[in-house]
DNA sequence: CATGAATGAGGTTTCATTCAT
DNA sequence: TATGAATGAAACCTCATTCAT
């Protein structure tokens, strides 16, 4: 019966808190910048987010949302290659859609201010842990640790979308090589 | 660009801050408390830095030279293998050593406030461009662009880091392994 | 002053009124509180009370709205002592029915946020000055201000009500003494 | 060594609380107009208060404190007549000197923000509580609680300063009054 | 008329930096 | 030079009030 809430709003603050933590980290995105850039009032942010640190974590669990959904036709039955190519593939092309997806994403977690549900993991966590299990087995890396290899394929994945961030040109070819180092790595040969 | 004179101090300040920008985040560390935990008063800080954002890049710069010193009996005539190696080494010594400034490095680094001379290219990375770019010869990656193999050594050795904090009992097979990962990715088999 | 319909809305909002402002007093009862409270939309408030003033003192006007008509059968021909004991114990009833009014009623009185209009003397103020002054001249105090014995009358009887409401099980006796007390400092014996 | 800490500041700004609050309420006296009627900068009233909370407290603290000095030379060994009418003499006094100390005072009892031992029972009450026994027990009034008259003798002693404050002209004669009433009340005749 | 989202002024507090001692 | 009080510009958040639905 009154104005409902708009989604669109919503929507605006978060991509402009995206766009000023990106540019300027966290800290020095105050609230009043951020409702700002999403044309609405300072008090309006905080009908939409009762807290600074509700919108930090809501704008991460939307983010991670966002991903699992560009995974959806996750290939769960295809072989190791297939499924590692796959994740590989779609982090890839989020990066490049959403440049200042990635940064944010690094700053919120290194915020210390997320809550721990916001980062519990989820399915493309769970399928990662277990390609690389079954990748360094056929590699000859039986017992290591599957964290450390998950750890490994983000840490590869993340300098690559930063480097192809810096080399618009070499796009595509930075791609195909960045999984072949992971690949071998991973497999060796 | 005279110093006031107790370098004791100056350090007591830089400590102080790697232990609080480690444990809070830059941006959650007032100068106040960084000279209250250096035991200085909180206009001497001042005296030493005449900013917090010279503070920072002081930081890093100082940071920075301890690797390089780290870095000095460096085998600049050795294979590649062993010039990796001992790049790879070191700097685990040192993440082993000073868990905390790891952590302090990747938050300034990605704060937006240091400036470009701080973040200048030293030897460690030119002696890395030098020994990537001979072992993506060796395996066969001739026309890859050596910043970007960089890149991916310096992500490989953070994400080992990473790991043998939060797996201290793992420390020497995550060493070995790291390692391994990055030359089989660089060099194949 | 055409009235919007619903009578039970506005009573409601004033009776969470009374309950919030008893409780966190004025200031930090938001209206919005008090429209949750009275389980009524936030903007209703305001079509029933132009502005939280207005509300004050509407809440004010009410109060001693109802003690007026508590006082209806007031014994007007009735001798000195029967008429201050009349107000006497009906301020004492009311006291007990309704335990949060009093504080509310002080808070109002010292919030400076009272209209003129809503303080003017009413009825009961009128009948005790009548009969303060006829009982001090009984006690030889002839020539003293009546409105002076008034305010020491309403001084007597808040005392003893805030005595009953944290002494419950001395409320009969607490009630003799202070009549008592009130009618000796009047009287004389 | 450094700029020492100002009693003349710290008292500027309690001084101007008082005459803030006694005239607009506590809610409706922002700290920036406590800090600018104090002639302070707006963060220097918090390095002398760390929060407003614990301004008034101390502000609270810091009345009771002159009350107990001006209470010093109290007849300890006086009959019960001499002492209840040195502290209401007293009272008095100190209502003419500092007339807006007494509503603030209300204010702060009133606005649920002060610490238990803030106000902790002090000296004065402890003695009235005395003296009220054994002017009661003068009077007949043997098993009355001795809180309840306490109650009864501050809400004449207020009683008696507010009509002051609006009738100058009448001080002395409403003193005397004033007391007349009390002492009747409590040992009648 | 009722609803509750939208508004923006204003409140308390923090903090980098300056400056009197 | 060292100290820490002084400063005032933000920062985050609240709340009375308005207004679209």
């Amino acid at each position: 019966m009154a104005r409902p809430r708009s989604d669109a709003k919503r929507q605006a603050i978060l991509d402009a808190s995206v766009e000023l933590f990106a540019d300027r980290g966290i800290a020095h995105a105050p609230t009043s910048a951020i409702s700002s850039a999403a044309r609405v009032a300072e008090g309006t942010l905080f009908t939409y987010f009762k807290t600074k640190d509700e919108l930090l974590n809501e704008l991460y669990r939307e983010m991670r949302k966002e991903i699992d959904q560009e995974m959806a036709d996750f290939p769960f039955t295809g072989d190791v290659h297939a499924r590692l190519r796959f994740v590989w593939d779609r982090f890839l092309d989020m990066a490049e859609k959403h440049p200042k997806r990635l940064k944010v994403q690094q700053h919120l977690r290194s915020s210390g201010r997320l809550l721990k549900d916001a980062e519990a993991p989820n399915m493309v966590i769970k399928e990662l842990l277990r390609a690389s299990k079954e990748g360094a087995e056929l590699g000859g890396l039986g017992g290591v640790s599957p964290e450390y290899l998950v750890l490994m394929f983000r840490a590869q994945a993340e300098a690559t979308a930063e480097f192809i961030a810096a080399h618009r040109e070499m796009k595509a070819k930075s791609r195909e090589i960045g999984f072949k180092l992971v690949w071998r790595a991973l497999v060796g040969q």
